[in-house]
DNA sequence: TTACTTTACTTGTCTAGACAGGTCTGTGCA
DNA sequence: TGCACAGACCTGTCTAGACAAGTAAAGTAA
């Protein structure tokens, strides 16, 4: 079983002190918090060691920190958390369902000036557009309208992508990504809703995201997900 | 001007020399990347300063550490990036614009069972339900219907929230939460339809949050906003 | 061959001290 | 009164060494 308890370490005793009476409200928001000194001689630890939980609360947004006058307890005006948009067929793997795509277009084309320039192409320059459905058992769940930069995957137009996904595929070609996106509710356009068989007025979640990898634009998407069959999860834990 | 360029810490080198190797693919995802030791001769720094840099890639996401073993190359499989959900009055303000809130119901009403059982409520107990719009230079963008758990928030009945938000009402009474929330698109109800101002097939972004402070579940909210009036925006930087 | 032990290598953590650099306050001088 | 400066205190970082604990491969004995 193991269930014997792990020795805590103790920068996590220190962190999970100061955590705890945060959650209690001990300091108010903007509140001073002890300093390093102070901890290092209730808790009988090295500097370093209250200095690396200090650290990690700071990372964690649940404090701040100013050099030369003391850490304080945060304000927590905002709610974050990381939301995790994963590659879809991952995540319908995961629910240990069947995954297929349907390619309905994957062709080289002229990029209009605003795509060209969202891309970083030459005016009139061609771009590869792919437009592929995504199903999870036989359920259409995506509909993703994609639009690459050739120069950063000269082969993409070659993909079988009934097999792999653009997503995993530009991941290989360009490991890491700078992406903006945003989420909104929207209306699918006619083709849209032909392709998921919904309804013209059924609201949809659109994901539109775009990526830059080392300076370069990389891909231009835009994701329609029928809004009765799609929505994203998260949780938030300090 | 003081364009200066500050020293670069060395933790922060060593960090920046394995990021610009992962983002050029020298190393595969999964694939074993230089260890400790070999980072210190090659940097001639010691020991911690090369840990301190591994550990924080292994903590945003883009190596794995495996102890006895050795630190890998992250599968970037996910694309994750922090949400931020701020209050909306804060949002609204730092826009410039004019932030008003109409609150339309604040009474204590019994529970149904459902929603007894996820505040954590005796059968048949009381909740403190509040339904509010906030306007954003006079135009309606959010349907606000939230429950609240009396017992963690006693006065909450007691509060003017035409001149503050429960959420920032609720983060003074119970500082750290630990929250789930779904986004989904959907339809309005008929009476939210009507608050908001809008057609009842306008698709509406709705986010449905579930908080808990220190093992008790605080407040149920169901947040609705019109699709063409309000989207999230975020961005992801390894 | 199989099972056990040793050894080398890895990451995880802590320490005691050091220096740098930022902030604030009180003191003494003009 | 006003200003400059010194000192106290704070966080940021680095070092050299140490021990713990996990893994894997090589070596050894049954």
């Amino acid at each position: 079983m193991d269930t014997a308890a792990r020795p805590v370490a103790p920068y996590s005793r220190v962190k999970e002190h100061l955590k705890a009476g945060l959650a209690a409200g001990r300091w108010r928001p903007g509140e001073l918090m002890p300093s390093e000194a102070e901890l290092v001689a209730q808790f009988g630890v090295s500097r370093m060691t209250v200095h690396r939980a200090l650290r990690e609360l700071a990372s964690e947004g649940l404090v701040e920190r100013v050099q030369g006058v003391g850490t304080f307890a945060a304000q927590l005006h905002r709610i974050s958390s990381t939301l995790t948009i994963r590659d879809l067929q991952e995540e319908i793997a995961a629910r240990g369902h069947r995954h297929h795509a349907e390619v309905h277009l994957q062709r080289r084309e002229p990029a209009g000036t605003g795509l060209a320039a969202s891309l970083g192409l030459a005016a009139g320059g061609a771009v590869f557009h792919t437009l592929i459905v995504h199903h999870e058992n036989g359920v259409p769940l995506q509909c993703e309208d994609r639009y690459v930069n050739p120069a950063a995957a000269p082969d993409y137009l070659g993909v079988d992508f009934s097999r792999t996904t653009p997503t995993s595929y530009l991941l290989e070609v360009a490991p890491l990504w700078e992406a903006q996106y945003t989420i909104e509710a929207d209306r699918a356009t006619a083709q849209e809703a032909k392709l998921l068989g919904i309804g013209r007025d059924e609201p949809c979640l659109v994901i539109v995201r775009r990526t830059v990898s080392r300076g370069v634009p990389i891909t231009l998407a835009r994701l329609v997900h029928p809004g009765s069959r799609y929505r994203l999860a998260g949780r938030f834990s300090p």
